[in-house]
DNA sequence: GTTTTTCGTAAACTCTGCTAACGAATCGCG
DNA sequence: CGCGATTCGTTAGCAGAGTTTACGAAAAAC
């Protein structure tokens, strides 16, 4: 009938403000009851009277004593890591990389399985996940949510696979599998996605609201971060640069399976092979031939120029739509290029845009996709637990 | 020292609800207290309460009584029109539109000049700022800020024009012009973005949060809208599609003002006149040619085919990169073509992309640039005068 | 003309956060 | 070593905001 809003009732407030202590003892470690009070803006005996209720709640816990100071030896608070876990999994085509955080964000534990020597790829993921979470010392109740990053597209309103390009087809039955006994919700999230959020969290974007990731590897991704959250598009195909149609790359007048994306023919690691091999450097895989350019120095520089000038073409179509302050070349080719190769595109889309961004390497090592789906998971968890601002 | 945060008030409650009451009133019409009370879910006794104060504060007052109930006749009350004004402005090379709204959105006045017969072009905004004021009875101190509509970029930091390609030198004084007297605020907004805001409001992007607008006119551009809100870019380039490195066009290695953008070479109004030419179809005007093509039925085919072929590269990199469910044809070329020209640029995407965005023709004939200026200066200056609902 | 329903308003209560005051604990200084 | 100065955490009373209950009055229904 009438479509009601939220009221405005004064349980509001304490969600909010509840919300807001916890936010504040994960980001700025244990606290005492009036720093506290000072950071949230709460009066000191509001936030005293907080606290007590989350640690009823069993969301907070004394941690120990701050001495030193001039009165009595302030009380320390935190958040508890136990009250709730999550579990992040990198699923690619030949390995599984599963890992255990609990709600404060620590890595509690990590399994790596290949999936190379077994004809049951889905139970290798199902034990990878289980045995994170025994590992962890988490009970698997305990365990509220479980996001998988793999490469294809995930349809926004379903949460399923829609569109995968080469990805095995055993990733179909893994929703299904997870969910079944494990009494929690079960996730797919794109890599190129997770990275991005990674790079965010801790990498060369930190801090950063808005920017974009780009991902060149065996093909070429784009993920897109406004406002501190991902783009995922109508049909969660946004980023698919891949389908960029640019200069230089017949178009494909019907795209089909079969059909080879311009932009991927481009850029992608088959076409950094082949550049390589023009240039004289012949290398089993893309990034080593991109890592031998850089160590031949001089000798090495065309070769480069010639992948930045690939490169920013895809960059440039990217930056003229969305004009994003910052690029981060990641993937296993945009990290082996580093800095050397993030400057020339850099200077090449300058060239042929009016729109100038910042583009740096990835600052991400360890697992990016990886780290992207444990803070993913967080995110969301944390919603759950804490209880949720809106509502 | 430390961050404070917000607290979290008893006070911002009266904050939050006043302005969902009053967002109300302006949605769904005159309203009685009772309900007010069901839409925004308080009580009936807050409800009176909270509308008592409001007319105190001369927001909203009694505009009738609710006869043909039961009991007693109940009061209905309204958002006071007279409470603030905006004007909204587009500032075209050749002449100047003005109009005059009142906080609920009405248009009052409507003012209209050519600036190409006078040496003063910034007098003659000036001059229709005041007219459009004026003739809508509101007093200057009571227009809460004006927001002009004009090509180029705007600074997102500045709010000054940075960047205007064939944009009459004038410009640059417009602003201080208008602050020197006008003591409210006054900013710039490109025309696209503007267009695009009323596309949402009363257009074919009705109700849809999330959608762009391609405007085919004398330059191609862009305009995106994220969540509900348009997406400015870093530096105010987002959008600027006339950048975009397409197959089929040279691209200058040297972005200067003087080289021609590649898309824009290809899409913009002297292509689609030259295109036309060959075609066989002579006119002096680019949206003339397209509609000769449409009347000519089955004959004007093969023109507007080569037309959306063209159209369809741009569009299809934007929809790669953003994958939205809606894609708006407007300007005067966009406009001219409606739904033949959307048609066949839609099926081209789908054709050379994997992402199938709806393509539809825009929906507004009458000042699309001026609605959309009005409705950006109202939004903001209800949250003024409303107060906010973020602090 | 009576009954029923609804409007608008009081009065009393609940929930939330605030200010003031205070005992207790700890450090600094004579 | 003792006293004063500070700061922690708590208790008590208050202020702001919304809710439920009750009620008189007005309009329609019977």
């Amino acid at each position: 009938m009438s479509a009601t809003r939220l009221p405005g009732t004064p349980r509001l407030l304490r969600a909010l403000n509840d919300r807001a202590a916890l936010e504040l003892l994960l980001e700025r470690g244990p606290l005492t009851r009036a720093r506290l009070g000072e950071l949230t803006g709460l009066s000191k005996v509001t936030a005293s009277q907080l606290v007590e209720r989350l640690e009823e709640r069993g969301l907070v816990a004394r941690v120990g004593e701050q001495a030193g100071g001039r009165g009595p030896n302030a009380q320390l608070y935190a958040v508890r890591p136990g009250s709730a876990y999550v579990v992040g999994v990198d699923v690619g085509a030949e390995r599984v990389v599963a890992a255990c955080a609990d709600i404060t964000g620590a890595v509690v534990s990590q399994v790596e399985q290949s999936t190379r020597d077994t004809d049951d790829p889905v139970g290798v993921v199902h034990t990878a996940v289980v045995q994170a979470a025994s590992r962890a010392g988490a009970h698997l109740d305990n365990v509220r949510r479980v996001v998988l990053g793999t490469p294809g597209l995930v349809d926004p309103t379903t949460g399923d696979i829609t569109f995968a390009f080469n990805l095995p087809r055993w990733h179909r039955g893994l929703l299904a599998a997870l969910r079944e006994d494990l009494h929690t919700p079960v996730v797919f999230e794109n890599d190129v996605n997770l990275a991005a959020v990674a790079e965010a969290q801790s990498g060369a974007a930190q801090g950063m609201t808005d920017f974009v990731l780009v991902w060149v590897g065996a093909g070429v991704g784009l993920a897109i971060m406004l406002g501190g959250r991902l783009h995922h598009g109508s049909s969660g195909a946004a980023g698919e640069i891949g389908y960029l149609p640019v200069p230089g790359v017949p178009i494909p007048r019907d795209v089909s399976r079969r059909a080879k994306p311009a932009f991927q023919q481009l850029a992608g690691a088959d076409a950094v092979r082949a550049v390589a091999r023009e240039h004289g450097v012949d290398a089993p895989d893309a990034a080593d031939a991109v890592r031998a350019a850089i160590a031949a120095g001089t000798a090495g520089g065309p070769l480069l120029d010639e992948l930045a000038r690939r490169l920013a073409l895809g960059v440039a179509s990217t930056c003229v739509v969305l004009d994003p302050p910052l690029v981060v070349l990641a993937g296993e080719v945009g990290q082996a290029g580093g800095a050397a190769l993030a400057e020339r595109v850099q200077h090449e889309v300058a060239a042929i845009t009016l729109v100038r961004p910042r583009v740096v390497p990835t600052g991400l090592t360890e697992e990016p996709i990886l780290r992207g789906a444990l803070r993913t998971a967080l995110d969301a968890v944390r919603d759950e637990v804490f209880g949720s601002t809106v509502g």
